[in-house]
DNA sequence: AGCACGCCGACT
DNA sequence: GTCGGCGTGCTC
């Protein structure tokens, strides 16, 4: 901001990661007035005792009416790390989705750019306690002498010391009496990383003769000159005198057996100078990036199209097959792009960041690219935020919330398996749809936008037949490969014949058994979606159930365990049955777990690895299943979604895929849209360029008509007639829908609350646009009861008016005093 | 979201 | 009485 009349008062309005939907005034300093400039980071106090870091938005000269602003406590940044377009992007997605702008802001910013504070206790500093002339009863003696000991407490510190569940009564006490303090103890997250180095003192670099003379004084001091020695060795201070302003890791020395105490009186005696330095987390790889793809006549020919469109159309959807070679295509656009000087932003769906893709761009595009995902720690996200920002990063790889990143010359992003259903975050707000946001930035920094799928999204096929977007098919197999055949299996009768063993068709065996005597490789697939497996009483039929929400427990193998997937309850397996005492309790449906130990038995002699939410918790446990996988140390690969997407193996011949008929028949208008991708997904995992492939796909009733389409790989008859079922019901994408969740922890009030608000919206929307309210499959989660109130809004309507109906009948439900505890949770696009 | 404050039921 | 649970209102 420009230097400042004296003497005028200037106020910011400050963004807060907090979901209020408005910002707040606070004064600038004088000190800070020069600073002041939208995007910065601030510290404020917001509240009586909490201190936040927010985020400038304006500056301007209107001081408050009705109430004192308080002052900016401290400006954190010289220059923005929010760009415009960010702040564009998040006040769009605030609007579009329904929340506010600070839960975007949250969202947004990595956690170690945020900062907060945290309340502690401490003795009075100039009071002495033991001799107030105030009575003290035996907790404020307690907290007292706790502190005594303590330095310092947290608030939780403190209610624990006393043995209560809160310790504020007493805290207030004390606070009057002026024996404690309050303080807030702010904590900065991000960490630089830090390398201690040393250098030659120059006094020895100047003249060579001080260097003798340094020699001889150490010459009774063997593991001294030893050290210089080495660094001499190293650093040629006479040669290349230049070097030595970098000097040497101090820990070279360490790991190299010399021994530190002596390093450490060199440094004292100032022979070594020591000194810190930031250095990146990602380290500077070695690699030297390679040049140009070749890519196949086909695949130049898409690249070509796709320019092509992109000359005229923002959009491209590039429809291409498993298999067909999209990355190369994608490799080849992003060469050109950060040629062209443009950033390049390449999405992923979370479960695919497989170590694969990123290893094989980081060789093309080594030091470049930045890498932004939730395993990630925060340190590491803040580093590629910043490398951003400097410019040391033009090409991101990352997962959804990489849309936030400061970009400042977008040029192109690719959103690869765009159909993925990780796109969407659902809790918490803000619900976006990292596809949908994706286009939006695009447009602010006037970019383009490459969605890519073998099996796009009913939605993106629509928009890209209606010419909206661009359309580009890819559908021949890379290397001349061919696609895999696919068999169906009838466990049904299998079952009925008795030649099936547990839920393994003959079929499948059989074709496993082939698989190891090859040496070829299988994945087993597993879908849960919905579902598990669980234990039941075989006496009385008794499931347990999670106490505080809906839903069964699912019964963990390997620790032995029932959990809650939806709010993390944990019990143990009951010997007898709570309900009637019997002891026959046995397992139902089929888990990972399960398949896994079936197999073994199976097939005693095959190497068998289980590859699920569980097996991959830890940081690198997903890289080394991969890894094993593809060194040959695994034959079978049985998992979850995540084996589906992303990986390709030379040597995989064969995948399974279990329970087809539970995705089929879920309840949900996606779930055929679901199947159909999931299994073109995985039965692309089978057969490369030297491999014929196969897929078996196990199920209860063959003749479902979608296996035949899945059979035959015909996206496009699965598309006419999907599209055809969309219209009857006019679900999207023939329509838009909202969802409202209507959520509170009594179950009479969530019904009525939702009543009313459908009420409402029937009335100003019509009884056709409004389903609902009706009770979720899963009605009560962390003891709160659920309603949902759908909206399907055909395509014409104005969904900005719609929305101002909601946010009318919010009101309206806040007016109505006994409704007014239940929540709303507003979710537009709900899939 | 947090947090303070106030009201109400369950007991050391 | 005292503690904890929870509903409510407010934050520049």
């Amino acid at each position: 901001m420009d230097a400042p009349d004296s003497g005028e008062i200037y106020f910011a309005d400050i963004a807060l990661p907090i979901p209020i939907p408005q910002l707040f005034t606070y004064r600038v300093p004088t000190e800070f007035v020069e600073l002041m400039q939208p995007g910065i980071r601030v510290i404020v106090q917001f509240g009586r005792q909490k201190v936040v870091t927010g985020i400038v938005d304006n500056i301007h000269q209107k001081a408050p009416e009705v109430y004192a602003a308080k002052p900016i406590l401290d400006v954190m940044d010289g220059e923005p790390i929010l760009t415009e377009a960010q702040t564009q992007l998040m006040k769009w997605m605030a609007g579009y989705y329904m929340c506010t702008y600070g839960e975007v802001l949250n969202a947004a910013l990595p956690s170690g750019l945020k900062l907060s504070s945290e309340s502690k206790i401490q003795l009075h500093p100039e009071k002495d306690w033991n001799d107030t002339h105030f009575p003290l009863d035996e907790r404020e003696l307690l907290l007292l002498n706790t502190l005594d000991k303590n330095e310092a407490l947290t608030y939780r510190e403190a209610a624990d010391a006393i043995g209560l569940k809160s310790a504020y009564k007493y805290i207030k006490s004390l606070v009057q009496k002026e024996l404690i303090i309050i303080y807030e103890e702010v904590k900065e997250r991000y960490k630089p990383k830090k390398v201690k180095r040393v250098r030659l003192n120059e006094h020895y670099v100047e003249k060579e003769e001080r260097l003798e003379e340094l020699f001889e004084r150490l010459e009774k001091k063997p593991k001294q000159s030893n050290i210089l020695l080495r660094y001499l060795q190293e650093i040629p201070v006479y040669q290349t005198p230049e070097k030595n302003e970098t000097g040497l890791e101090k820990s070279i020395f360490a790991n190299e057996g010399f021994s530190v105490s002596s390093l450490n009186t060199l440094i004292k005696n100032g022979v070594f100078n020591a000194y810190e330095e930031i250095v990146s987390r990602f380290g500077t790889s070695t690699i030297q990036p390679s040049k140009e793809i070749e890519l196949t006549p086909t695949q130049e020919t898409a690249k070509n199209e796709i320019l092509d469109h992109f000359t005229s159309k923002p959009t491209v959807l590039l429809h291409g097959i498993t298999g067909s070679g999209k990355t190369e295509v994608y490799i080849n656009l992003i060469q050109e792009g950060l040629e062209a000087g443009n950033q390049i932003l390449y999405l992923l769906p979370e479960i695919a960041l497989t170590a694969q893709i990123v290893n094989r761009l980081s060789l093309v595009f080594g030091d470049r690219m930045g890498v932004y995902h939730s395993k990630f720690s925060d340190n590491e996200r803040v580093e590629v935020w910043q490398g951003l920002l400097s410019g040391r990063f033009d090409f991101i790889v990352g997962v959804r919330s990489a849309i936030f990143l400061p970009f400042s010359r977008l040029g192109l992003i690719i959103v690869d398996e765009s159909h993925e259903s990780s796109y969407k975050q659902f809790d918490p707000a803000p619900r976006y749809h990292a596809r949908d946001v994706a286009i939006y930035l695009s447009h602010i920094h006037q970019g383009k936008t490459l969605l890519g799928s073998a099996t796009p999204s009913l939605e993106s096929y629509t928009n890209a037949l209606q010419g909206k977007f661009g359309l580009v098919e890819l559908n021949k197999r890379f290397h001349e490969a061919k696609l895999p055949e696919i068999e169906i299996a009838d466990i049904r009768s299998e079952k009925k014949r008795k030649t099936a063993v547990g839920e393994f068709s003959s079929t499948l065996i059989e074709a496993l058994k082939e698989v190891l005597e090859k040496k070829e490789q299988a994945i087993i697939f597993q879908n849960r979606r919905g579902f598990s497996n669980y234990i039941t009483c075989e006496d009385c039929s008794y499931i347990p159930e999670c106490p505080r929400c809906a839903v069964s427990l699912t019964y963990h193998q390997y620790k032995n365990q029932l959990n809650c997937h939806y709010c993390g309850h944990k019990e143990a397996v009951p010997l007898v049955c709570p309900a009637c005492g019997g002891t026959r309790i046995h397992t139902v449906g089929i888990g990972t777990e399960k398949i896994e130990e079936e197999l073994k038995l199976i097939l005693p002699e095959a190497r068998i690895q289980r590859m699920d939410l569980e097996t991959t918790r830890a940081k690198n446990a997903y890289q080394n299943i991969i890894h094993d996988f593809e060194q040959g140390n695994i034959d079978i690969l049985v998992g979850t979604q995540m084996v589906s997407k992303g990986l390709d193996f030379d040597r995989v011949s064969l995948v399974g895929v279990f329970d087809i008929d539970r995705m089929i028949h879920f309840p949900d208008f996606r779930s055929l849209e679901r199947a159909f991708q999931l299994t073109t997904q995985v039965s692309g995992r089978a057969g490369r360029r030297d491999v014929e492939g196969k897929v078996i796909i196990q199920t209860r009733d063959p003749e479902q008509g979608i296996l035949k389409l899945i059979q035959n790989n015909d996206f496009l008859r699965f598309y006419q007639g999907e599209m055809f079922e969309r219209e009857q019901y006019n679900y999207p994408p023939f329509s838009r829908m909202i969802n409202l969740l209507v959520r509170s922890r009594d179950k009479k009030l969530t019904n009525e609350t939702a009543r009313y608000l459908a009420n409402i919206l029937v009335e100003d929307l019509g009884a056709k646009r409004v389903l609902g309210p009706q009770e979720p499959l899963i009605n009560k989660i962390r003891d709160k009861y659920l309603m949902d109130v759908y909206l399907k809004i055909e395509k014409k309507y104005k969904i900005e008016a719609v929305k101002d109906v909601i946010k009318k009948a919010q009101l309206e439900l806040l007016k109505k005093k006994e409704l007014s505890a239940a929540e709303v949770i507003i979710n537009v696009d709900p899939y």
